[in-house]
DNA sequence: AGCATATTCAAACGTTTGTTTGAAGTCAAG
DNA sequence: CTTGACTTCAAACAAACGTTTGAATATGCT
């Protein structure tokens, strides 16, 4: 009885063909070939194409999140070496080339143009993720700071994050295959969480402008 | 002979219909209809479906260029206040509701799985936005800076821009639809520039932690 | 072995896709 | 009015799509 492992070599291989091509260039007969599979393979499992893609993305989502979890920090961890943590986590979660690399770009695909089936990433997932960088923030800013301008210190270290998930091709074309492939993972939390501490104070600002400089820009 | 106009409707509908069902998507016929044209219509004006696609992303690159052109600086004028103004126009190419609302959505998808086709759209588009910042960024930053912090800096600027056109529903879902909708274009650009500023060392900090704080971050 | 269930397979189904065709229509110039 | 180039149209094209079918094969149980 090896019909589960087909179903399995299936999913894996709807999940790699799904995030290369999206959903509509991707062939259930691309895909079942990729898995070995007969086509019939694909309505026999999951029932039709769409419920696979949906299977996929549940799949993708829960490998990733149990990949790479949070880290449970002790009570007494600063706020500033937690949000190092994070940038961390998140950054591994989007660029780390995992066993099954296709994750990052299924997922990556539902936020560019989400799918209603999919719209449940967001509660599921990117939710939680939400809830912890909020705390951290809490802490970094000072009391009495409104709840939106919390959210856009968020956005602004999250998003740079997400770019280098969401925009790698260009990135890359931009400044060189060769220098971008040279940025690792350390490398880059390394700059986000110094700049990011650096534009709420907690480290030394990346320049040191002139007092003239500083009083010109006002 | 009124054989232009049709071929700028089928063009503008093009425009819309990718930029909202994607390439695969989004069907020849449906384009035609929006039109208010013959199918024959794509195969006559532009050959292919192909093309079409291609003219549109060119119509909607040069439309978004010359809506919202870059600040022309005098030459004494600060490399702070040329980098808020860079990141208006950003911004409001972007995000700006302007006529054709399509553009955007389908620059965006080119980013997100760029098709072979419009490589090129980095290099016409991309490419000179990114010199400009570039010599704002070297004009902010200590002589002798490597290139590649040069570059990390400004992804990290442009990833905050990037970001609320990207993951607009996502983070309109997470904040509060209310909420999100009151995000003005000034609101966003006074956060980024001070926010990207503060971490150059250019304003005050968001925050101003205590000084045990900051030696307890190291 | 023999039966029953679970899985695989090749073939065909009906639709829809992008594209092509050739005739019909439009309009200005001769 | 006739000509000729330009534009539109309905109809049809082959190809590819997701899906279904029914028989063939493998597997587990008594």
């Amino acid at each position: 009885m090896d019909g589960d492992v087909t179903k399995q070599r299936v999913l894996e291989s709807a999940g790699k063909t799904f995030a290369e091509k999206g959903y509509e260039s991707a062939t259930v007969r691309e895909i079942c070939d990729g898995a070995g599979a007969n086509i019939a393979a694909v309505n026999y499992y999951f029932g039709d194409k769409q419920s696979l893609y949906l299977a996929a993305c549940v799949e993708a989502q829960c490998a990733r999140e149990g990949a790479i979890p949070m880290p449970q920090w002790q009570p007494d961890t600063p706020a500033t070496e937690r949000l190092a943590d994070f940038v961390r986590t998140l950054l591994r979660r989007l660029l780390e080339d995992e066993r099954p690399a296709w994750h990052r770009q299924l997922m990556l695909r539902e936020m560019a143009s989400p799918t209603e089936a999919c719209a449940h990433v967001v509660e599921d997932y990117i939710r939680p993720m939400s809830m912890v960088l909020k705390g951290i923030i809490e802490e970094l800013l000072p009391e009495g700071t409104s709840e939106v301008d919390g959210f856009l210190v968020g956005f602004s270290i999250v998003s740079q994050c997400l770019f280098y998930h969401v925009n790698q091709p260009i990135a890359s074309r931009l400044m060189g295959t060769e220098e971008y492939n040279r940025l690792t993972i350390d490398r880059l939390v390394a700059h986000i969480t110094r700049f990011s501490l650096a534009a709420l104070g907690y480290v030394e600002p990346l320049a040191k402008p002139s007092r003239a400089a500083q009083v010109a820009s006002r």
